[in-house]
DNA sequence: CTATGAATGTAATATCATAACAGGTCAAGT
DNA sequence: ACTTGACCTGTTATGATATTACATTCATAG
């Protein structure tokens, strides 16, 4: 195995690597409002500051959780704001909705447009996205073969991270 | 033991296909039996009846709904009457868990131990089981690829059965 | 300014899930 | 037959997740 600190981004990802965190965080807030700006919408307070939330670590947080902390920042504290600035993330690619925790993360890619596959750590709780180009490429063919066309696919899997695996080794 | 018999159930599903329903249902219910005397386990009233309630349909039902019926057969009709007998059938491998529509489905397959995926038609709600052979391996690469160790994944597409695309065609 | 539409705030409620404990059933061992 | 112990079911209570409906605020185009 090469990878853990390693000279790219190859074999790595932001989630399961050593990184300028705060850097990583700057960064994907500017992509944000570049991927706003960009369709019209606006990155209000409530969804930056969302945004943020779910930035401070590479794991998945419960709506809830980003209420709870929301509140303490200031904004409403039902359900709903939560909510809506979650789904405003989520349908402009900020943000991913992990269905397995039913809970969220933050974007850790470009703005382009993806449908990547999630690695969920047990241990850590950490969540790395994976390209899963490949395995949406099967399943298009798994349902092909049985008439069915496929719109949309959710494709997670539950784990242990690098660090974790040699924790336990 | 060897691959299904012969090319008949080749390139459809029971849940997408015209079939002798009352069969179809009554061999699970049979495939269960067989299944949890093998386990040491026993298939009680309770588990038996849920069994049948998710086999009525090749869709999911939602925990409530399944205790619904349950209390109108006259089962005990608070939740965990339901939600342990549905464990018990997902830890058997008779049913399954689709994650993306926090409900259940009836095993369509053989009583052997599988994690298929799940093909869930946004129009009519039938929900088939897919070879995920090929995208588990795929997924599995992209995994490796980042040092991660997957121990169980989920693999769900939302999309058009064959009758409903035919339909909106 | 003021009408408009988008965003946010709030109340109420729906839906999904589990913890903790009480009581019943049944087979194994005595 | 009795006791034990494992397992299953019933019930109460609560926790966790999510949505509907409506009121209010705010930026801004007219």
């Amino acid at each position: 195995m090469s990878a853990r600190h390693s000279s790219a981004d190859h074999g790595t990802d932001p989630a399961f690597a050593a990184h300028d965190h705060a850097h990583c965080a700057t960064d994907a807030l500017a992509r944000a409002e570049a991927v706003a700006e960009a369709a019209g919408a606006r990155l209000t307070p409530v969804r930056r500051r969302v945004l943020e939330i779910l930035l401070e670590e590479h794991k998945a947080l419960g709506a809830y959780e980003v209420l709870r902390r929301l509140a303490e920042a200031g904004f409403g504290n039902q359900p709903p704001v939560a909510y809506r600035a979650l789904e405003f993330l989520v349908d402009h690619g900020l943000a991913h909705r992990i269905q397995r925790l039913n809970a969220f993360t933050a974007c850790t890619h470009a703005g382009a447009a993806h449908a990547p596959a999630f690695l969920i750590c047990e241990v850590c709780a950490t969540v790395a996205e994976a390209d899963a180009g490949p395995a949406r490429t099967a399943l298009e063919t798994a349902a092909t073969a049985l008439g069915f066309v496929v719109e949309r696919s959710t494709i997670e899997a539950l784990g242990l991270c690098p660090a974790c695996r040699t924790d336990a080794a």
